[in-house]
RNA sequence: GCGGAAGUAGCUCAAUUGGUAGAGCGAUAGCCUUCCAAGCUAUAGGUUGCGGGUUCGAGACCCGUCUUCCGCUCCA
């Protein structure tokens, strides 16, 4: 896997270690606060990376939002909610009692146990063999222990009651561990008045909890969306394969609330409508797939994922989820306040309005990072370039030009003469337009090459001509081929091919 | 979590048996220059991931630890 082939292509395939060596020697992720060795599964964005990550959130935000409006099937629109949340809501969602158990493993069989059912199941041997009372004794100290949280006296108490593993027969015990998916945090400002509360392991709920907000602030009707990009912490096991499974990482969700009984349909549609976003942004259909969940999360009644082919395997990028009415339910009763909305549209089965329900749910949910690093692992590319002795490789990054960081670099071709200063003044009336740079430093050669290794998609020469004739060269990243044209059309020449328009118009 | 491999300048890598840490590229400053990393000059940059041990002496050997990659495992 590790070693560099050579297919059809004629282009060396990239590795992993090759897209993250570029991904940090560019500017575009770093690992986190590296001064201090780094931390695990944590990362940071640099210069170019943010500003391909915002084109990528941007763009997401705009075909959620606008391409979806009140004549167009449901609208969707936006919030914002804060990464803090009442406790209960994550009560409600089941996230709390789902993830939260105490697991242990076995030195010598390599086998994990979850701690508590190793005690029950004691606890029932006793109870079979006629020991209530003992066996009643030891799970009130396991409620005991559990309660405070003492995972230590959890494992002393499986020592002291002998507990063996059956795969190995030995009780060579780790510690006991809690594998919370949550971080927690405390808020209150006195430590003896603070109270513990969760930062949010999805962006979902904090939709959800403000369904009826947007719903009646906004005069929404069902079928309509909420969207939301924002980011999302987890504990994870194992954290792996770079910034694809990240403690800290951002999501971009948008739920779409439906009439029961119509959720199959809207499922479909956002299913196709996503995989034509993917191949919209340049990613190419044979590096995409559904994958059908079998096994279906406690709040689903259909799944799937649509997969990207990164260079360790097809991986989850996004996840369309038919989360029934699960998650307004749950916040209905716990919160005692009713999510429930009224239709007044005409059942034809009845001749009367749908009237009164809790609106089922198809989730969107897509990992920013992820979708970064399918696009990153996909832009970038090595080629052998040249004859003979001439022959040497070329590394670039082919993004579409909507999401470049950088659209177009403007180089004089010579430091004097007055180019530089022309230069200036083309980079000084595109720049309000797209985020341009100068360079005058260095052989153009040279400098053709560094705007290559960060994706920017024209650059743009100044030479003795322009300056007879108001002409300049772009040269288009991809196949280094220049076009001669006057300054005047460089707004528009460039401006269309940067657009984000363009995109969307696929989608 | 288990097993394997690795960590030396910004990057890629050297450093014989344990004996003064180097090169290329890149970067920065200046010069030169009419188009694809290839001219000239100068400069900066390293307590060899971190901590301990063995030794007269450790980048190298031993122990621990952190980080990363690969394979398995896990992943509502």
């Amino acid at each position: 896997m590790n070693t560099t082939q050579t297919p059809a292509t004629g282009s060396p395939a990239a590795t992993l270690q090759d897209i993250i060596a570029h991904a940090k020697e560019y500017g575009f992720v770093f690992p986190s606060s590296e001064i201090y060795d780094g931390l695990q599964a944590v990362y940071d964005y640099g210069q170019n990376g943010v500003e391909l990550k915002n084109n990528l959130k941007t763009l997401w935000w705009k075909a959620m939002t606008q391409l979806h409006d009140n004549r167009d099937g449901g609208p969707v629109v936006g919030i914002d909610a804060s990464i803090f949340m009442h406790p209960l809501t994550w009560k409600a969602s089941g996230h709390v009692d789902s993830f939260n158990d105490p697991m242990i493993d076995n030195r010598d069989s390599k086998k994990r146990y979850r701690a508590d059912q190793l005690l029950e199941l004691k606890a029932e041997a006793y109870a079979n063999a006629g020991d209530e009372a003992k066996s009643t004794a030891l799970l009130q100290e396991m409620g005991r222990l559990l309660g405070d949280n003492d995972l230590e006296g959890v494992r002393n108490l499986i020592i002291a009651e002998g507990i063996k593993d059956p795969v190995s027969g030995t009780d060579n015990w780790t510690e006991v561990r809690q594998f919370n998916l949550m971080f927690s945090t405390q808020v209150g400002s006195l430590a003896e008045d603070a109270s513990l509360i969760y930062l949010r392991p999805e962006t979902a709920q904090g939709i959800f909890v403000n369904f009826l907000n947007v719903q009646k602030t906004g005069r929404m009707k069902i079928p309509f969306g909420i969207a939301q990009i924002g980011k999302a912490f987890r504990n994870e096991i194992v954290a792996r394969q770079f910034t694809f499974r990240m403690r800290e990482f951002e999501q971009m969700e948008m739920q779409f609330f439906v009439r029961p009984g119509t959720e199959m349909k809207w499922y479909e549609t956002w299913r196709d409508t996503r995989m034509k976003f993917h191949q919209a942004i340049g990613l190419p259909a044979e590096k995409l797939k559904f994958h059908i969940h079998e096994k279906l999360a406690h709040y689903a009644n259909a799944a799937v994922d649509i997969e990207y082919k990164f260079p360790f395997g097809f991986r989850e990028m996004e996840g369309i989820h038919s989360r029934t009415d699960f998650d307004l339910k749950a916040h209905q009763e716990l919160s005692r306040k009713k999510q429930q909305y009224f239709d007044n549209d005409i059942d034809p089965a009845t001749g009367k309005p749908f009237g009164n329900y809790v609106p089922y749910v198809v989730e969107t949910s897509v990992g920013a990072d992820r979708l970064f690093l399918a696009v990153f692992c996909n832009a970038f590319t090595k080629e052998v370039v040249g004859e003979g002795d001439q022959q040497k490789e070329r590394t670039y990054l082919k993004l579409h030009p909507a999401l470049a960081p950088i659209k177009a670099a403007i180089f004089p071709l010579v430091r004097k003469d007055g180019l530089p200063e022309k230069a200036e003044e083309i980079m000084k009336s595109l720049r309000f337009e797209f985020r341009v740079i100068m360079e005058e430093r260095d052989a153009i050669g040279k400098r053709y090459t560094r705007q290559d290794l960060i994706g920017t998609p024209f650059c743009i020469a100044v030479d003795y001509q322009t300056l007879e004739d108001d002409t300049v060269t772009v040269r288009y990243r991809d196949t280094t081929e220049q076009i001669r044209i006057p300054i005047s059309e460089l707004k528009a020449h460039i401006g269309q091919e940067v657009s984000m328009e363009r995109l969307l118009e696929k989608m």
